[in-house]
DNA sequence: TTAATTTTTTAGATAAGACTAAAAATATTT
DNA sequence: AAATATTTTTAGTCTTATCTAAAAAATTAA
């Protein structure tokens, strides 16, 4: 059984994983966990004793396929609720996470399965990340971000890259939601804005902004 | 803000002053929450220092108005989440209560609201217990022992004392269940074990089964 | 009203998880 | 290659929530 911290370590190892597919460094998971690289090298140690990852001293870790189905578990339950607070509960998406980041660490099989149920199987989060199903398994989403599509193009909205209660009401604010079509008209060459077409308006996004969204094109 | 176990503690403490509303006494307290009496000296002293209880050394707790708050808070949550698995999630009224255990720690004052309107404001939890409204507040529901009930009389059944899995599970055996109406047919003057008609059927039960269900009449 | 028993508190220890400061190893510059 | 800078680890401390063993207070029995 793993405790609410070390599953919040698996959690922040799998997503550091899945962006740069090194060892991961000890810095990089204090950074995420907002917390001091002594802390990370005493959790690592015991979470290495624990079988759910590979540490060599300097070497940062891997998560082992125990850690990986671990991880997966706790990102299934954060993600499924979210799609019942927002489905159910009247949550916005900018509402959710921190919720979520409570309710993940809940232990009971039954409790997710059920869940999962309920809510009839869902793919996607709020925020357009994949489920994992209860073998963990999910399929990998085709998508680029917005700052990499060509002017004239267009593509859907699809996912967010930053979900942050702040960046997400900035969408609202544009309407700019999950499922809406974007067209890009064009982008400034000096900082790399775009301007582009939704529900029939222009409107421009600095390039952080559009660094942000994913697209379906 | 409370942490996990302090709500524990304030929990068991409501529910040992709705039995004895006398000064709860460190023993008592450590019964209930299966530790030792010097843990709990520990523990009522923070909590003391915080507002939420009176304590005198060697005279046992009593918990302030704050106290009765945070306790019924968590019991509110506690009721609110075994309502919405058994109603929304399939569990059993046996299953429930490890799960809320755990949920009922969740912080979020909209979650729980958003829950109990999603349910339908339930008045009681599926073991007949009340559901303390946003305000703390609750009718206290009449009721009495079956044990209580002399033969000839009815009533119906509108709560249990034990919840424990066991005896819930014994219950469903017979198909004794909230809302079910009982008839007590004689009582055994030796053991003081009951026969009683329900669903049309005599079925003879111990004093202790007598003993932890409510009834209505 | 003493004496024995039970309850409660205190003292000291432990484990988890975090922190600071300093040492050691690795990486980057000159 | 040596010097400097950065990263990582170690050592020691702190807090929370436990525990055991012993001391103190309160209760019950003789
Ligand atoms: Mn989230
Ligand atoms: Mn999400
Ligand atoms: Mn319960
Ligand atoms: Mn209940």
């Amino acid at each position: 059984m793993f405790t609410l911290s070390e599953e919040n370590y698996l959690k922040a190892i799998y997503h550091l994983q899945t962006i740069s597919r090194k060892g991961i460094s000890t810095n990089s998971i204090a950074k995420k966990l907002k917390t001091k690289a002594s802390s990370v090298t005493d959790m690592i140690k015991k979470l290495a004793d624990k079988k759910v990852l590979v540490y060599k001293k300097y070497q940062g870790v891997t998560l082992t396929d125990l850690g990986n189905q671990i991880a997966t578990g706790v990102i299934r339950k954060h993600r499924l609720w979210e799609v019942f607070l927002v489905d159910k509960l009247n949550f916005s998406w900018d509402e959710v996470h921190d919720v979520a980041e409570q309710l993940e660490h809940i232990k009971s099989p039954k409790l997710i399965n059920e869940l999962d149920a309920f809510l009839g199987f869902p793919k996607t989060d709020p925020h357009g990340d994949p489920i994992p199903d209860k073998d963990g398994e999910f399929q990998k989403i085709e998508k680029r971000l917005l700052s990499t599509i060509e002017p004239s193009q267009l593509g859907v909205c699809i996912g967010v890259k930053d979900s942050s209660s702040e960046f997400l009401k900035y969408l609202d604010k544009y309407q700019i939601s999950l499922g809406q079509q974007i067209k890009v008209i064009s982008k400034e060459p000096f900082d790399d804005s775009l301007t582009i077409l939704i529900h029939d308006k222009e409107i421009t996004i600095s390039q952080k902004i559009a660094n942000n969204i994913y697209i379906q094109s």
